[in-house]
DNA sequence: GGGCTGACTGACG
DNA sequence: ACGTCAGCCAGCC
């Protein structure tokens, strides 16, 4: 019993609230730093359930931007980001992803 | 205890 | 370039 006091659903809570300001994480991203990182889903499931006071909004699919299921919908997750200083590409996704993607490990 | 779901990702046509 | 299909795994019923 090392990890196991916390669940995978925990692990990706704390990544999240590490997100600092003006920056963005991938689902796949985050679901590797927690040790799967092919529970991309899952992290975006923990997301819904997790807790809402984490910025949520700071985590993005590998395109920039959300596939659906935003709360109020992916137009304000966009405004959200936007308002942290990231900018965002007339397509709708981040203009420069590598640039605002946050790197935990770099840190 | 078993099965379905999904705020994803990558590959294929 | 865009649309669709399959795989993956933790969480929830």
């Amino acid at each position: 019993m090392s990890e196991d006091m916390a669940g995978f659903r925990d692990r990706v809570s704390v990544i999240v609230s590490q997100i600092p300001h003006g920056r963005v994480m991938t689902y796949g991203q985050i679901a590797a730093l927690c040790g799967n990182a092919r529970a991309a889903r899952v992290v975006g499931g923990i997301a819904h359930f997790g807790d809402p006071n984490l910025p949520w909004q700071r985590v993005v699919n590998r395109k920039g931007g959300m596939a659906r299921g935003y709360y109020g919908g992916r137009k304000t997750q966009q405004r959200e980001l936007e308002s942290e200083g990231i900018v965002f590409d007339a397509e709708g996704h981040i203009a420069d992803l590598q640039n605002v993607l946050w790197h935990p490990e770099l840190s």
